[in-house]
DNA sequence: ACATGGCCTTAACATTTTCTTAAACGGTGT
DNA sequence: ACACCGTTTAAGAAAATGTTAAGGCCATGT
């Protein structure tokens, strides 16, 4: 897909998790690293300038929640905090540190995996993240952090296509895109296929959310 | 294919980033010319007249931002930005500047390829969408952007050719055209019905804008 | 490994909109 | 009256768009 690959550094004492951690995060195409304590954590992202951090809360030499406040004051990366951990309290605690995720211990790798991928979507420079992340336009509501989408009270599932399209339009109310146009947004720029493709999408976007369906 | 290949030029004091950019624009069938520094590519700019730019922010002699600017104030030549700076403010600066597009470093060049023929599309192959994306002359009110038009507050309907034929007329106020002229514009120079044709279009036109209607 | 389910893509067909053409109309000047 | 030229009409042809359904792919669960 993309030619050079996104780095994330996992700080995890605990080698077990660390290692089915990088399993599937290097199945779905990110470079990993794994730093096994916090000072080495530190070090790290320092050096390798991670696209994103997934962070254990507990960890020797320097614990996570110190590093989390660190790395936050030296840069934006996102990070991702990992813990055995889960009163409502703590979490809360967790974000304000400045994480832009939370995962509780026992987790699949599978759920953080999907965690990695929606932070990453949101801080990418995909043009349908940038602005407002809840826009509401009459019955329709969409929010980004989410995912989701409402059509009055009723919630409609969208696939990954169908929500780019309409994030697309949303985006830019009123203004008209090609097929191509959408194609681009919403396929990505290397699609190759049919324009008429995107028809199709259309077509089953609106079903889901037009209120004056037919 | 095309008659003339598309000239392209690429501002970018990286010759490592550069080669490998010539070498997928390329292959691409576009007529690739470098410039190393800034104040080299604003001269190559005004006596080759590429049909696009894609220009480094950060550059020796004369900044890309400064560049930028300037290509703008003498001509509407799309500008596709290229950059390590991937902040949310220096896309929208970079955008502000007048810039087509934008791709953060490190791109893949393959993506880039894609985006210079998407911005190609949008901008070169069609004249009629150069210039202001809103106009108006007395009563009527012509949106590019969103494809519509009014004449006061009425909200007419027009068809693809009427569209381009408003589009042509008004983008050129004043000017005569002469039947075949409107039929290269509006139907495209590969057109090869009658001439006549063109006047039923101006017919139906006419009936759906003029305000003395009768 | 295999079956399942969700999603994407495509080709084919249906419907709607738009385009094109030929022909008729109506002034104007000769 | 007739030739000339822009205008208008109407109807069939063509193009664009909407819709359906089938096949392929990939990730997931057994």
């Amino acid at each position: 897909m993309s030619a050079v690959k996104r780095r994330i550094l996992v700080v995890e004492d605990d080698h077990k998790t660390s290692d089915l951690v990088r399993l599937y995060l290097e199945r779905d195409g990110y470079q990993v690293l794994i730093a096994y304590d916090g000072s080495e954590g530190l070090d790290i992202a320092r050096k390798w300038k991670p696209d994103l951090v997934v962070l254990d809360l507990l960890l020797p030499e320097l614990d996570g929640t110190e590093l989390c406040r660190t790395l936050r004051k030296e840069s934006e990366v996102p990070i991702i905090m990992l813990t055995a951990l889960s009163t409502e309290q703590d979490k809360l605690n967790g974000l304000d540190l400045g994480a832009d995720d939370y995962v509780t211990k026992p987790f699949s790798p599978k759920e953080l995996a999907a965690r990695v991928r929606t932070v990453l979507r949101r801080t990418a420079e995909d043009p349908i993240y940038r602005g407002p992340s809840l826009v509401e336009r009459g019955e329709l509501r969409i929010d980004f952090q989410q995912h989701n989408v409402k059509v009055g009270e009723r919630d409609v599932h969208l696939t990954p296509t169908e929500f780019r399209i309409l994030a697309t339009l949303v985006r830019e109310p009123g203004k008209v895109f090609s097929r191509s146009q959408l194609v681009d947004k919403a396929l990505g720029y290397d699609f190759e296929g049919m324009d008429r493709t995107v028809d199709v999408h259309v077509l089953n976007l609106r079903r889901k959310i037009e209120v004056d369906a037919n």
